[in-house]
RNA sequence: GGCCCCGUCGUCUAGCCCGGUCUAGGACACUACCCUUUCACGGUAGGGACAUGGGUUCGAAUCCCAUCGGGGUCACCA
């Protein structure tokens, strides 16, 4: 096993983390737990004016709330444990921090006569791309600036007296790509532009960036998106000129919506422009939308024009018209109550599988992290894009919840209301820790996320005198005619309603779910009804709607007091 | 448009490298039935794919070519 493998995820601190991003990284790790190398988190600020710290702490945290630690990087101090470190002496981890270095190379590649600067402004450039692209053809810098200064001397000079970018002489050789998951991928000579490698401000290019960091970590596996494919030989030409070594590159297919589109932030924005013009077009003004929730009505107008995708602004709109924005980044789904391991397994199989069997001959899909760590290897990363299908994930999250035991259910469920739902988090820390975990038996089966837990309990939630009576359920639960057993005669569920009360009104064991049912039992066999006649107006009454948890359950989590009360006000 | 990548059920995929064991397997979703005091859970069953066309071969999902389709990328963003 060498110790000498390095992986790395080097994301840009421009929001947060992308559930993409987080296959990625996942990835990255895996392959160095698996090898037992080391897992490098580098943040890549080299656009000073979209970055920002606060995105940077955020991508760390969705990164170890998902489990993904990184051995070096920037540090951060998580559930009593500290991530990442400097054990080698190779950071600092922020790009924007290692400019120093980022110079002495570029400068070194200038006296080379292997890059140099360029003096034309942005506008120039534009109008040479647009009129290529108007006569169909293909743009390249036309090296004006490399061919008016012919030598080094002369360069340096004028870098030192003018604004300008720098940028790499593309050497004129064909250069292929050894990728782990696309094969051999070669690029034509010539193919390649002088592109720029340090920009006016100063700042390197993320190519430079990248190929610098990479050599100077000494990372030795490259796993990326796709995306970046058409990078690499970029990268490969820098390390060449640079005389670094090329490290193992493997990119791995793209995920996208199941419509086919880009996975991004946008969507969101979408969804909630959508949805607030909908509620403009039934009859909503778009002023007392903006007060109602909270917005600056000038904001929101320009975000209805389309002139902004203000995440701000949508998740305002989001949770004012009661929307639910896709997730597209990782705190989405963690806010929407879905859980790291569920989210972690559904991810590693998009574009990666074990291959291997469970003990009944069936696909192995269900797996948690050390799992992907002792088996995760490039050679089974496949080449299609994929789609993200939610549904699939509800459903893995789903059964990661239901397989939770109650008490951890229970902590869980905890911790992610006290972020996100304080009301009903006050309802149930309130709790007995007997009655908490029959809330847990309520609601694991029934739901496929955190924040779907609150729908079975929703009974429990409204005052006793609140409960909304379904009248559809009134109807057939309450008025029906109910067929004695043994017959003739019949009843109704409200006249079992009526005799019930002296039963709940009487000795019970009120703590013990399974007593009160059986107490239920006994009562409709005293009136020669089914269980389930008697269930369902108890339901009715209970609930106004027929549907609950076990009967027995929902009579102990609403105690004495309101099941008498509820019962009385369905029969008024 | 140039360059690059990809193409198995609706979706994620196994199988492909090393052709026969594939009347193509699993999962999610869907449908039906069973279980059942409701809703769920669970169980059983079912429909559903090798993009198309040519080769090569006794034999192709598997190898080759073409076509078609999808995607990525062409910034002083990363």
């Amino acid at each position: 096993m060498s110790t000498s493998v390095f992986t790395r995820f080097a994301p840009s601190p421009t929001g947060h983390l992308h559930i993409g991003g987080a296959r990625t990284a996942l990835f990255c790790w895996a392959f160095a737990k698996r090898q037992g190398g080391k897992f490098i988190l580098r943040i890549e600020d080299t656009d000073a004016a979209r970055s920002s710290d606060e995105s940077a702490r955020g991508i760390m945290e969705d990164l170890a709330w998902l489990g993904i630690d990184w051995d070096e990087g920037p540090e951060l101090a998580t559930g009593g444990r500290t991530l990442g470190g400097d054990p080698r002496g190779v950071g600092p981890y922020f790009q924007a921090r290692r400019v120093d270095l980022y110079n002495k190379y570029i400068m070194q590649l200038v006296k080379d006569g292997k890059a140099y600067p360029a003096f034309e402004n942005e506008q120039e450039l534009d109008a040479k791309r647009k009129a290529a692209t108007a006569a169909k053809q293909t743009y390249r810098y036309d090296r004006a600036s490399y061919h008016a200064i012919p030598t080094v001397e002369g360069r340096l000079a004028r870098m030192g007296a003018e604004p300008h970018v720098i940028r790499f002489f593309a050497p004129h050789e064909e250069v292929v790509v050894h990728d782990q998951v696309l094969g051999e991928v070669k690029y034509a000579a010539g193919e390649m532009d002088d592109f720029v490698i340090r920009k006016q401000d100063g700042l390197p290019t993320y190519h430079f960036a990248v190929v610098v960091d990479d050599e100077t970590m000494g990372v030795t596996h490259v796993m990326r998106a796709q995306e970046h494919l058409n990078n690499t030989p970029r990268h490969v030409a820098l390390q060449k000129a640079l005389g670094f070594r090329v490290p193992t590159y493997a990119h791995m297919p793209l995920i996208f919506n199941m419509d086919g589109s880009k996975m991004s932030k946008r969507d969101k924005a979408k969804a909630a422009r959508k949805a607030a013009k909908d509620a403009i077009a039934k009859g909503a003004k778009a002023d007392t939308l903006a007060s109602e929730a909270k917005l600056d009505a000038t904001l929101l107008n320009a975000f209805l024009a389309g002139d902004n995708d203000s995440l701000d602004v949508a998740h305002a709109l989001g949770t004012h018209l009661k929307v639910a924005l896709p997730e597209i980044e990782v705190a989405d789904f963690r806010e929407n109550g879905y859980l790291p391991e569920a989210i972690t397994n559904f991810v590693s199989l998009l574009g990666w599988n074990p291959g291997m069997k469970t003990p009944d001959g069936k696909d192995l899909e269900k797996f948690d992290a050390t799992f992907l760590a002792q088996h995760f290897g490039i050679e089974r990363i496949g080449k299609t894009n994929s789609k993200f299908d939610r549904a699939k994930l509800l459903s893995f999250n789903g059964d990661y919840l239901a397989a939770l035991p109650d008490a951890a259910f229970v902590q869980r469920w905890l911790a992610w209301l006290a972020d996100f739902d304080g009301p009903l988090h006050r309802f149930v820390a309130g709790l007995s820790p007997e009655k908490q975990v029959l809330l847990a038996r309520a609601v694991k089966p029934r739901a496929k996320t955190l924040r779907d837990a609150a729908k079975p309990i929703g009974f429990l939630r409204v005052g006793d005198g609140e409960v909304a009576l379904d009248a559809a359920a009134v109807a057939k639960n309450l008025d029906a005619a109910i067929a004695l057993e043994p017959g003739p005669g019949t009843t109704t569920g409200r006249e079992l309603l009526r005799g019930s009360q002296a039963v709940f009104a009487g000795e019970l064991d009120w703590a013990n779910p399974a007593a009160l049912e059986g107490a239920v039992q006994a009562f409709a066999a005293s009136k020669q009804v089914k269980l389930g006649a008697m269930a369902q107006a108890l339901r009715t009454a209970l609930t106004g709607s027929g549907v609950s948890p076990a009967l027995g359950d929902s009579l102990c989590l609403l105690g004495r007091e309101s099941v008498l009360t509820r019962i009385a006000r369905a029969l008024a």
